[in-house]
DNA sequence: CTGCATCCTAAATGATACTG
DNA sequence: CAGTATCATTTAGGATGCAG
């Protein structure tokens, strides 16, 4: 029989994980938290979210545009305009992991008690 | 003045995104979302979670058991017995996730769409 | 300004062998 | 069984230069 209750997600090469990875990525976090905000063009993106290099923030962007979640706009002006926005179904995802961040950050101290407990409890 | 509205996760070396790494990790996503069902002895979970090898399990159960999200159990019996449950921090964070990972599920289609679409439009 | 192409380094991950 | 240690490999990431 049917293994039924298996989320496709525990499956090796299943088109979820990698789906979850864009979305999950380091960068992929904080450009789908920053959109849900607002609109943003590339190199406001890139001041934005801290420490991203240029070709992590463009590969990152393609992906998601990619996958649906992230709307690109060029702009046919010169110099350059192109701004990123979320479509429907990124601003799910958006709002899943930013009330993920917001989360972490309002647990950051909860966190730091923790390591600290698990670090003396090793010395 | 002091930008308030800035989030912490957007700055670098900030502990929220070391946090959120954690969580949001490859392997951190699918043994949260595999906890919350229920607890697991390690070689259980090897098996739950497909591809991953033994060292990165090992590696991410320690850093989600420093961060006060798993609890571990080493029973003194031989052969060993190490089983491995959330705890109440580890629950929230796993509802999030796993959450996220259902969604993501359901929303295979459509990113496959998105992608065909995607693809096309290159060529 | 918004990228892409290239090269290079650092980090993550995997395979294997081994220990209590 | 539940890991640790080591080595090899793969991948992520950053720096730079250049084009539209």
């Amino acid at each position: 029989m049917t293994e039924l209750l298996i989320p496709d997600v525990n499956r090796v090469n299943c088109p979820s994980r990698v789906i979850l990875e864009h979305v999950t990525s380091r960068w992929g976090v904080l450009v789908l938290a920053a959109l849900l905000e607002r609109s943003y063009r590339f190199s406001e993106l890139r001041r934005h979210v801290g420490g991203v290099s240029e070709k992590m923030l463009a590969q990152t962007l393609q992906a998601l545009e990619r996958d649906g979640f992230v709307l690109r706009d060029a702009k046919p002006v010169i110099p350059p305009r192109v701004d990123y926005a979320l479509t429907p179904l990124g601003e799910e995802a958006a709002g899943q992991v930013s009330s993920l961040a917001r989360w972490v950050e309002r647990r950051v101290p909860d966190v730091q008690a923790a390591r600290a407990a698990y670090d003396e409890a090793k010395a």
